[in-house]
DNA sequence: CGTTTATTTCCATAATTATAAAAATATGAA
DNA sequence: TTCATATTTTTATAATTATGGAAATAAACG
């Protein structure tokens, strides 16, 4: 519960959000918080707020490479959350909730 | 995006995120406010601030039965927000996201 | 009408969170 | 060591959000 609450706060956030969907979408190497900062226009030193903020949520993780810190989703937190959300759901009406968080072609439009 | 942040916005609080839980947990025809406010040891006042915060959200839905008023999970308002945060975890990574999100028996121990 | 019950709005206060400038830290190169 | 680059911590201020008492609204019933 705490750990969905952590998540959830840090997502609910206009940047964060940007912020961690730019890095989803980067991939598993992620990017680094300068190149983030440069895409998005946010000033360094908030951005490394909120990226902290999405580290210690458990949905990103740093890994420093020479002088640059990369930051990459952490796609097992991500999954941690979604379970959540959707487990209670599950229990009584898999028809209600089955279709919006399947990974399913056709959802997205790549067919 | 303004939809999904104020979903997330919406479940990022303690009380709310469990009167969601509660409400996903009881079904389509959900409970009276005051059901709720009982249940949880929440006064009305505030317990009507964060109602009206997950209905404004689109995560519940309010309906008058004489003089209660019945609140209940937008299941579609749900699926929208979880469908945002996988869609684009799933265009390049499918066996990353898929398990947490999907609905197959064995995620809850029902069988 | 007045009364009871259910819920909401109003309001002031308290608590939390965001912002970004400035100083500090860490790394690599000369 | 000194310099330049990358990022973080500190700090203060601003903005947002939570809380719950009291008054207001809404509905059912006598």
């Amino acid at each position: 519960m705490n750990d969905a609450l952590e998540a959830l706060g840090a997502l609910a956030q206009e940047t964060r959000l940007t912020v961690f969907r730019l890095l989803v979408r980067a991939g598993p190497d992620g990017l680094a918080a300068g190149d983030v900062a440069a895409r998005l226009g946010v000033p360094p030193a908030t951005l490394s707020f909120h990226l902290k903020e999405l580290e210690h949520a458990g949905l990103l993780r740093a890994r420093r490479d020479g002088r640059r810190i990369f930051y990459a989703t952490d796609y097992q937190g991500m999954q941690s959350l979604l379970a959540f959300l959707t487990e209670e759901c599950c229990q009584d009406h898999p028809e209600i909730c089955a279709p919006a968080a399947s990974c399913e072609p056709g959802i997205t439009t790549t067919s």
